[in-house]
RNA sequence: GCGCCCGUAGCUCAGUGGACAGAGCAACGGCCUUCUAAGCCGUUGGCCGGAGGUUCGAAUCCUCCCGGGCGUACCA
């Protein structure tokens, strides 16, 4: 990668200053950035502004010296130009050669380009939806799905081994009342007047399952005794998740692992792990209760964790499912979570704590939520009042690929607003299709001629336009774009890079052509376009979007 | 009240310490005998919510204020 090599050189160059008795004899580390505009070249420091005051120099002398310090790499054919600008900036221009040479890179890595093996094949989970099995998806768990899919397919591509997991939380007072709304709904089948409980469900899909009831098992479950309560608890969760499992197929998305609750109040789990925190003390008892102490552990504030009844609370569940994780050896666990939950992650970062956990084992991918703006009016969702835009409608009426890109192109903790008519009416002026367009204009390129086996060998030097320079720099950026959106939970950097990528290629195929007479200059352009194509590939592969060969 | 997130162009949003603030959409004007015009080129449009402060340098960091969202359950 060129950064990784300007970096060397200008560790190199401010090495030599050290030296110079005017100059403090301390290791600075010296920083590379890439240039915001082309005046400034391609990669510029600003270490002499920041160090001068160390210095008896002034910042502009100080440049001075580091610039003199490079130039050495100017014969070694690094850099074309090194120039000093502004207040006391050091710009370096890159030579084309070695430019050429990022392309050459990434012709000898093919498909494999982007991949890293910094995650040292360690294992890392990414939990994500984890919806309750009350009610369909709605377009906030598209959100959320899409999200944390590609986080995972970022951190596969930097070389972890990743574990996509739904926790399924079918168990618990929102089961109970789940079964009730449906055993309302199938007696009112029947004529009779049972109600809904007051905090029950209220969604159309309840009345639906209800119907299906009628037929089998009929009208003979009159009373809503423990038995008729858990038929009705297993046909609501399995029809239910059945839904889910579903939508999620239409969106794209897959599973490595659906993590029951039921099974760790099964197996003694929720119990361990409630000794577990004692054993650690990490727990007290007040009214009768046992709390979490969340507070004296960098928490927001203490919870309970069995109540006075004796029951758990589902945050002493969630504890033993992470204890789980941990047992399963995972050494990274990626919660994606929406905004509401803070309390809760701040009480489960404290439990991490007082067991003794890695500070780094938890971490959690906040997202904001997902309102939908239609006719003018923005409507906030709750599945329980049943009022919320179901994702498998926004799938059915914009496709896979439009949801994907909008769930996934703005910043997770920016509240994301869904305008409905826009989506309608612009799909077409998606900025997707912008890209996957740029990688048919190729696609179509390569097929007249023939698909030809382009050798890393091939010779770059024709590639001289200030356009062809600027679209090797833009691919050789991939690798360290994948890494921030991975780390920094920003998939969004992917779509941003795409559509630049896009851009920059668009308007260089309509400016110059590719296939003419002369031979050299074609066969470098389409090396050229080979490296487009392979990024622009694994950008879309990354998102989950389709990759057309022809629109 | 307290905690977290957000406030940037008409709209939806990028940019979180660097040099004159960016994109898409919308609006306006050009470009198809040539590799797919789902494209390209150009124009219009912003005292980065407000006020202080830190810094050689602030949309970006700190403090306060204003506006919006979400929390603040022995719900999940």
């Amino acid at each position: 990668m060129l950064k990784t090599l300007v970096k060397r050189s200008f560790a190199r160059a401010w090495r030599k200053l050290e030296d110079d008795e005017r100059i403090n004899k301390r290791i600075a580390l010296v920083e590379v950035e890439r240039s915001s505009r082309p005046e400034f070249g391609d990669f510029s420091s600003g270490i002499a502004l920041a160090e001068a005051k160390n210095t008896t120099l002034s910042a502009h002398e100080l440049a001075t010296e580091f610039a003199n310090a490079l130039s050495t790499d100017i014969t070694a054919e690094l850099y074309s130009q090194v120039e000093i600008a502004g207040p006391g900036f050091v710009n370096v221009f890159l030579a084309p050669s070695l430019i050429h040479s990022a392309l050459r890179e990434i012709l000898e890595m093919g498909d494999r380009f982007g991949y890293s093996t910094t995650g040292q094949e360690k294992p890392v989970q990414v939990e994500f939806v984890s919806s309750n099995p009350t009610g369909p998806l709605t377009v906030g768990h598209g959100r959320q799905a899409v999200l944390g899919d590609v986080l995972a397919s970022l951190y596969t591509t930097l070389g972890y081994k990743v574990s996509r997991e739904y926790y399924f939380n079918d168990e618990g007072h929102q089961i109970d009342l789940l079964a009730q709304s449906l055993w309302a709904r199938y007696r009112q089948e029947f004529g009779d007047t049972t109600s809904i409980p007051e905090q029950g469900y209220q969604g159309e899909y309840i009345v639906d399952i209800a119907r299906q009831l009628v037929e089998e098992p009929g009208p003979s479950l009159a009373d809503f005794d423990e038995q008729t309560s858990n038929r009705f608890k297993q046909e609501a969760i399995s029809r239910i998740s059945s839904m889910i499992k579903n939508d999620l197929d239409l969106l794209g998305v897959k599973f490595d692992s659906w993590f029951s609750e039921q099974t760790l109040h099964h197996s003694g789990e929720v119990t361990a792990a409630l000794e577990a925190l004692k054993a650690c003390g990490g727990i007290y008892e007040r009214e009768g209760a046992i709390w979490l102490k969340t507070k004296e552990n960098h928490g927001v504030k203490d919870s309970v964790l069995m109540r006075s009844d004796g029951r758990p609370t589902y945050l002493m569940v969630d504890i033993a499912y992470h204890i789980n994780k941990h047992r399963r050896g995972f050494v990274h666990v990626i919660n994606v979570q929406g905004a509401d939950h803070q309390v809760e992650q701040s009480c489960m970062r404290a439990a991490m704590r007082i067991l003794g956990y890695p500070e780094d084992f938890l971490d959690y991918a906040v997202h904001q939520f997902v309102s939908i703006k239609e006719h003018e009016k923005i409507t906030r969702m709750s599945t329980r009042a049943g009022k919320f835009i179901l994702l498998n409608d926004l799938l059915n009426e914009l496709g896979r690929d439009v949801v994907r890109y909008f769930m996934v192109a703005r910043k997770p903790t920016s509240h994301l607003e869904f305008d409905i008519d826009l989506a309608r009416t612009q799909s077409l002026d998606n900025p997707l299709y912008y890209i996957q367009y740029a990688h048919t204009r190729i696609a179509s390129i390569f097929r007249r001629v023939g698909s030809p086996a382009l050798s890393p060998q091939v010779d770059l030097r024709p590639l001289e336009k200030r356009e062809e320079l600027d679209l090797i720099k833009q691919l050789d950026r991939f690798p360290e774009m994948l890494q921030q959106a991975a780390f920094e939970f920003s998939p969004h950097l992917v779509t941003d890079y795409a559509l630049t990528l896009a851009r920059a290629f668009h308007a260089y195929y309509d400016s110059y052509r590719v296939l003419g007479d002369q031979e050299r200059l074609t066969t470098a352009r389409l090396a050229l376009l080979r490296g487009v194509q392979i990024v622009l590939h694994r950008s879309l592969q990354l998102l989950g979007l389709s990759i057309p060969e022809e629109m």
